[in-house]
DNA sequence: ATGACATTTGCAAAATGA
């Protein structure tokens, strides 16, 4: 059986409790990696997902942020909580484990909204960092997974009105050269890798009924190494969290590794 | 340039998101 691996922004972990456990219910993903928490380590609803058969870790902070990886029957062996290259940064934006030989991570890339500005600067700051990092995680010559909210549509063809989000930190140059970068490192974006002219979207905005029209963006995104790449298989979006009631803005994206 | 919606904090309205 391939391993599904999915990324979620679910949006508050304690508002989407129940439509987290129905998706871990119902996809049934053997690794998950959420993003956009919300909350603290303790508040996280880990009773009702490990009651599911997961292992969870968490990296939590109040209010904002907040990451996860969850494992079904598998031990999570937390590598790092925190992306390395700035101790002063207390935003909970990053968590790697590793799980029966292979690394992942999970990722909250800073919005950097409004552009330019401070928070632009951090976004772009962080993306450096990131790219430092993901240098390290390449050498390792292993199967690593870094999937998340990344906040960046790498091209035109990753959002559906160019001119609705003119002006928008997610289709800046810079952030998506910084993108390409890290990406052309040696990276796989396994979802554009599987579906080279698929408009596939992982983010709607909750604003002007953006999902019913499918005006939406792609930004949630899981990068393989060459090692994971060689095992790729299937890759896409499940778009069914995002249709029921008091839904997150995003929804999972996945992939499966063979064995 | 702003607002449309949603969440958290804290109990009103501001901050944040993308």
């Amino acid at each position: 059986m391939p391993l599904k691996i999915a990324t979620w922004n679910v949006n508050s972990a304690r508002a989407r409790t129940a439509h987290l456990t129905r998706w871990l219910t119902e996809f049934a993903p053997d690794i998950a990696l959420l993003q956009e928490l919300k909350c603290q380590d303790g508040e996280f609803p880990r009773l009702e997902v490990e009651a599911l058969g997961y292992a969870v870790e968490t990296h939590g902070q109040k209010t904002y942020n907040g990451v996860a990886i969850l494992a079904k029957g598998r031990k999570i062996d937390i590598v790092r909580r925190g992306l390395p290259g700035d101790d002063s940064d207390e935003q909970a934006r990053y968590i790697e484990a590793n799980i029966e030989g292979l690394r992942v991570a999970s990722i909250y890339l800073p919005n950097g909204n409004p552009c330019p500005g401070p928070k632009f600067d951090y976004k772009l700051a962080w993306m450096a960092r990131l790219q430092a990092h993901a240098r390290t995680l390449l050498a390792l010559e292993k199967p690593v997974v870094l999937g998340g909210d990344y906040n960046v549509c790498p091209t035109d063809l990753d959002l559906w009105d160019v001119k609705a989000m003119a002006g928008d930190a997610l289709i800046s140059p810079e952030a998506r050269e910084a993108w390409r970068a890290l990406v052309n490192q040696g990276w796989t974006d396994a979802l554009r890798h599987r579906h080279p002219a698929a408009r596939l979207y992982s983010y709607w905005d909750y604003f002007r009924d953006r999902f019913t029209h499918d005006h939406g963006l792609r930004i949630d995104h899981l990068l393989l190494s060459p090692e994971a790449a060689d095992r790729l298989g299937e890759a896409g979006v499940d778009r069914n969290p995002r249709t029921q009631e008091k839904p997150s803005d995003h929804t999972p994206a996945w992939i499966e590794l063979r064995d």
